[in-house]
DNA sequence: CACGATTTGTACCGAGCGGTAGGCTAGGGC
DNA sequence: GCCCTAGCCTACCGCTCGGTACAAATCGTG
């Protein structure tokens, strides 16, 4: 479709860079708060070469949260990489936290934000953010999963239930981002988590 | 206005029996995805007479919401009685998840779902469900706040934050029950955070 | 039983929605 | 230089949105 052939007028727009503007608008109003017209505004290219190159509104943000959620996943892994449950689990949160309040883009978190229910016709998007935000809980499930076979954990505790735990916990920083929670609100109920974590902390 | 006047054609509907139903639809689908034609359809009622009785469809939101509001913050307050406060966070947490995964309605939390971003038109709503979001943590904070004159948190301990946290734990919870969670997910997530909570448990 | 008051139902309003037709424009291939 | 291809842009499509006008229906009251 858009292959490397070199015929033919060449585009106006650079596609990464108007689905990063996309992305902005989806994350602020949500799928449904977003019109087309807020969509093409911010993306400074009208209708017809957005659906041109997109499909339609659905597709679009399916591009547009793809590229959000790969990201978030990287930042999620390179946390992970943390050398115990405890120190990654904390790297996960503060990280997240840090993530939902930069100033470089809507406060929160598109995968809440996006559109945890909509409309019947529209059911797809809370099944598609849904999905995503499942891929990160298992990332964090992985790793702790690694971490119980280590003996990381301790005995008993069930890593499944821990990811969940971490990443409920993450989605109400999120929840919390999106009403206008400072970083400073956040981290402290990260420092509470922490502190309470004592359970998963390795012996000093 | 609707007073106790009996001269006129009697309403043919109960006024709180309607907003229980518009209720469950804004839960459902989120203030922007309830459409008119739904909410009507689901209250029984026709399109005069919701906006004779309610006004408009954002003050019928209002009423919806303040009425669920008002439940939430009863139940809350009936968890936090308990004598300590980490019997208070447990139940607070336990009654939670079990609202959220309960048969007689949708699941999740309207006060997450019904608008968490909305249209720049639509921005009250989510201010409003913000504010009623900020209410329950407000209840969490004066229980722990009196928990830590008692002696009952240990000290260093910042009732605020500590709220917070229990707080962005149940609106994740709330987040994970609208995609599907089941109580036995939601409760296990629970025991964790109880189980790592130890800090906060007095002496056996 | 007619009157005034209030609710009900039908049918409609302008506006904005997501999506598209068709002519104009800018480039490469020959 | 000409043609073909692909993208741009204006103007428009049908539809649904939230909201309302108006008349028939139903009550208490005289």
């Amino acid at each position: 479709m858009t292959g490397t052939t070199t015929t033919g007028r060449p585009r106006a727009f650079d596609e990464e860079t108007v689905l990063d503007r996309a992305t902005e608008v989806f994350w602020r109003h949500g799928y449904e708060g977003a019109s087309l017209s807020t969509l093409t505004d911010a993306m400074g290219i009208n209708r017809p070469s957005l659906y041109a190159a997109f499909g339609s509104k659905e597709q679009l943000f399916q591009r547009a949260f793809a590229r959000y959620h790969a990201a978030q996943v990287a930042r999620a892994r390179a946390a992970l990489a943390q050398p115990t449950a405890y120190a990654a689990v904390e790297a996960f949160l503060r990280s997240s936290a840090d993530g939902l309040t930069a100033a470089d883009h809507p406060a929160g978190c598109l995968s809440v934000q996006g559109g945890l229910a909509c409309s019947p016709e529209n059911g797809r998007i809370s099944e598609i953010l849904a999905t995503g935000r499942a891929a990160t809980e298992d990332a964090l499930n992985e790793r702790l999963s690694r971490a119980a076979e280590e003996g990381d954990l301790p005995d008993g505790m069930d890593a499944r239930a821990l990811a969940r735990f971490v990443m409920a916990l993450s989605e109400g920083h999120a929840v919390h981002a999106a009403a206008g929670a400072s970083r400073e609100d956040l981290q402290a109920s990260v420092d509470i988590a922490m502190r309470t974590l004592t359970s998963v902390r390795p012996r000093d």
